[in-house]
DNA sequence: CAATCATTTTAATCCAGATTAAAATCGGGG
DNA sequence: CCCCGATTTTAATCTGGATTAAAATGATTG
């Protein structure tokens, strides 16, 4: 019978399967990836993986809800060392990144909330729109004070989401490839927010007081 | 029994059936949308499909040839009619983006090119290599015209494409909002690459002598 | 109106992949 | 060495979705 947390073989092997379940996800989708895809990558039947959840909906559930706690705490992270707007988009944009292509293993792309049974699609539904919303605030602080030009904050949240979004779909896990991705996608996302050429070296205005 | 090309019944069926399968595939991909899916789409039933195309797996592939060909189209036409590297990648992606949340029917997102038969997979992937190539070179016209800041053109190229085609998850046809999109996401995404704030009003640099 | 080809539906068939129950294996204490 | 819970496999069942063949419906022409 299935453990509760804690335990420590338990815990381990469930969470490598949610690796190895978001990996193929990401790579090819929910419907096209089948459990045997998932459990092979663990080197076991397709059957054992119900030891560890009650179906495939769980499994994407449980991904999504992984991601979910590693992109919150990267956003808050970013927020509390980051110095200005465009620094925390940057820091943001680098360990979430790092945590789609980097070692801890892949993060899944919440690309299919709307196969999650009710419960769980509102559930994800919701930490995804925070995230979002999160991620609009960063831009907006950015404008205010000056550390990155007026833009369309939805459209430009979409577009750099999308991009970063997209990343499994190109890369296929090769660990310098990956550091090299890490290192770049910030730098490009985030060229097109700053004002200036040239990421200033010292901070721009003080916020303008009003702050989300 | 199916007709060749021109005729005009049966080809303009065909072509409203692509378009109702890219956005199916677009919205849930290839394993997630039945032909059920589909059919619902053009008040037929899932096998009415057959008669005009051999299986699922020819419809994707028809829906990428497409996909290929109007990109390949707005490849040209930007090239023909721009005037220098930056300017020749925004008219890109304007039409680009045009062609797959306008008016002509979506543009099917060529995200499941692993799902296709090797003999269409082969070509597919032709097709798609030689369209990256295509749009890397209209980067590196930039950079050496001075249009467009020196940055890594694989990187590059892989965010904004990923931008993209990512629309699709996000955006469900709603004219009034695609002709917003169509309007900000070029300027979003060639922001970054721009070496200046604003776009220059004259041709930067005359390209110096070397071009592809 | 009849003849004929075009298009779509109805009614099977088939198979992969999810799910389940029962049996087999594994690992460590007693 | 034996026992017990933990873990995994084997073997069946079930179902949705692809595919097909035959029948029904439409439309066009002579």
């Amino acid at each position: 019978m299935a453990r509760l947390a804690e335990d420590s073989r338990f815990a381990l092997q469930k969470d490598r399967m949610l690796r190895a379940a978001a990996h193929c996800f990401n790579q090819k989708g929910y419907s096209g990836t089948s459990l045997k895809d998932v459990a092979a990558r663990l080197g076991l039947t397709d059957a054992a993986l119900y030891y560890y959840v009650r179906n495939k909906e769980e499994l994407v559930y449980l991904c999504y809800v992984r991601a979910a706690a590693v992109g919150r705490e990267a956003m808050q992270v970013a927020v509390r060392d980051g110095s200005y707007g465009l620094d925390k988009v940057r820091r943001y944009l680098e360990m979430h990144v790092d945590g789609i292509v980097g070692e801890q293993g892949p993060l899944a792309i919440m690309s299919e909330i709307p196969s999650l049974e009710p419960a769980h699609r509102d559930e994800i539904l919701a930490l995804s729109r925070a995230h979002s919303v999160a991620f609009e605030s960063l831009l907006t602080e950015g404008i205010e004070d000056a550390s990155i030009r007026p833009c369309d904050i939805r459209m430009t949240g979409n577009a750099i989401m999308g991009a970063i979004n997209w990343i499994p779909k190109w890369f296929h896990g090769d660990t310098p490839m990956a550091r090299h991705i890490v290192r770049q996608f910030p730098l490009i996302l985030s060229a097109g927010l700053a004002v200036r050429d040239d990421p200033p070296s010292v901070p721009p205005n003080t916020p303008a007081g009003a702050r989300r």
